[in-house]
DNA sequence: TATGTGATGTTATGTCATTACGACATTGCG
DNA sequence: CGCAATGTCGTAATGACATAACATCACATA
């Protein structure tokens, strides 16, 4: 089907392990957040954690959230776009929430054509509250 | 007019300082470029300027780009909107343009509302090559 | 005067990320 | 086989970004 899709099985054991953080979370995690938590299974440093999380995010099955300074694993299955996604980052629980948009894309995608801007990527973070938590 | 625009009148010291090496730099500087460059009129730690930044970005005329970790003067004069600002970044000569955009505004409103975020700030970063960049 | 508020200065620390070096395993090729 | 090329891994050290904690000072005002 896509050869952009990698399986657990093609990772490698500390992809593996970061990946597997990343799922278990309920939200982001930062690098150093990662690494206590695999020190049990023998990561010492950060740069374990860093390459792991490098690769990670280039097959697209993490994300990193740059107003976070986090990493976030991506709920969509398969997901391999790296130019299009949004996120909504709850500030009181940490909830975060993806989100893709064809109109977000477009605009984007026309305002970049527009200035001559060859786009590469786009960091698109929202910051607020949650439904859950305006309800509390 | 408008209560919230900030003249240069209203900043203090340090605010002034902060202002004027982000306002004379071509693109956007980190704190410490910042305080580098302001040691000669007694700037000792990072603090001081990340204090001056704070408020600047209060006021809304400094933005902070996330992706970078760092600080560029708002081009917009009077620009005192927190929500609607997107940045086009090129990674080759490291220039930003700031652009806002209705449709996108409105877009994102959309979005947020449809899931009952209560939406407080947005950042919307776009990395790639400008124009001039791409004829060189 | 007394008190509150906001800016400032200084030291230390916390948090995030990369450089540099060496070792090891796998693959492909002459 | 011998050997380079490539990619992963481990470790130590360092660099880059940001804040906590505490003390001081200027100024407004009751």
């Amino acid at each position: 089907m896509n050869e952009n899709v990698h399986a657990s099985a093609d990772l490698t054991k500390n992809q593996s392990l970061v990946m597997g953080a990343l799922t278990k979370s309920d939200g982001p995690l930062s690098a150093y957040t990662i690494l206590d938590q695999l020190r049990d299974h023998g990561f010492r440093a950060p740069l374990q954690v860093y390459r792991a999380l490098e690769k990670l995010v280039e097959f697209g099955m993490v994300h990193r959230l740059e107003s976070l300074n986090a990493f976030v694993a991506c709920r969509h299955p398969g997901c391999d776009n790296q130019v299009t996604i949004a996120f909504m980052i709850c500030e009181k629980c940490g909830q975060v929430h993806e989100i893709t948009d064809g109109h977000l894309t477009g605009r984007l995608k026309h305002l970049a054509a527009q200035a001559g801007f060859a786009l590469k990527k786009t960091t698109i973070e929202l910051r607020g509250i949650c439904r859950k938590c305006q309800a509390a």
